[in-house]
DNA sequence: ATTATTGTATTAAGTACTTAGTACAATAAT
DNA sequence: ATTATTGTACTAAGTACTTAATACAATAAT
């Protein structure tokens, strides 16, 4: 369970990030409990505060939900975490596509270096 | 000019963003004097102590220099520009695959989610 | 020579984020 | 019944970022 938070942007909002992709790859399991704010504080070095914040603003969601003493879970909705990991994978697709552009970067020339990575990740 | 920026990072570090992309995109043509840091500021509703703060920093990477009263301008270095063009869509592509990948779709899956997009651009 | 413009520096204030430390109510575990 | 664990709330402190308001030195423009 990796969590490299960086300096440059707020600690909460990339911890709602890495969450919430690992809801929609499944490492966290629909349905299952999440450890505790105390614990996975402790695992991403941060102060239970600041996860206590991530997780209250995920449950607005509706991926989390919270058993006032027994913990947080996973919802069972699987249809909805599908539905949020298309979302997901749209956003980053059309913000990556547009960050191409901007830079000049013509569609042919984008596929051209894409496939040329993937070629060398081959190696 | 756009200068669209968002509260969820630190305005300075989407300033040099921003800069960077419009001189690698040549918007900020090679050996061409940039607005005052003033003028700049008030374009993307800036303090200027802020808009400073990018523009100084952006001066490390080399894309800038300084004639203290006559104002910045930009490198007449070509292929300087043309290789932080090349860093930055590379890194761009990386950081992209990453996240795909986190997300649960492999290099190929994603490289076929593109082409398709840019396909469907096309019509 | 005078004026305007350039980058730059400084101080003060406000805000957001993060951490540390503590505490409480509800309930699961014993 | 008692204890431990849960989410939650609160205060205080420190840091980073942003803005406002000035100010200064160098030099381009007049």
């Amino acid at each position: 369970m990796s969590w490299d938070l960086k300096s440059d942007r707020p600690i909460y909002s990339q911890l709602i990030e890495q969450i919430e992709i690992k809801i929609c790859s499944g490492i966290f399991a629909p349905g299952s409990k999440l450890p505790s704010v105390r614990e996975l504080a402790q695992e991403a070095a941060v102060n239970p505060n600041t996860m206590q914040k991530a997780l209250s603003m995920l449950e607005e969601h509706g991926l989390l939900y919270t058993n006032r003493t027994s913990g947080r879970f996973i919802t069972e909705d699987i249809k909805m975490i599908q539905q949020a990991k298309q979302k997901l994978a749209q956003e980053q697709i059309s913000e990556f596509l547009e960050k191409m552009k901007s830079l000049g970067l013509n569609k042919t020339e984008t596929l051209s270096i894409i496939t040329t990575m993937l070629e060398e990740a081959k190696k």
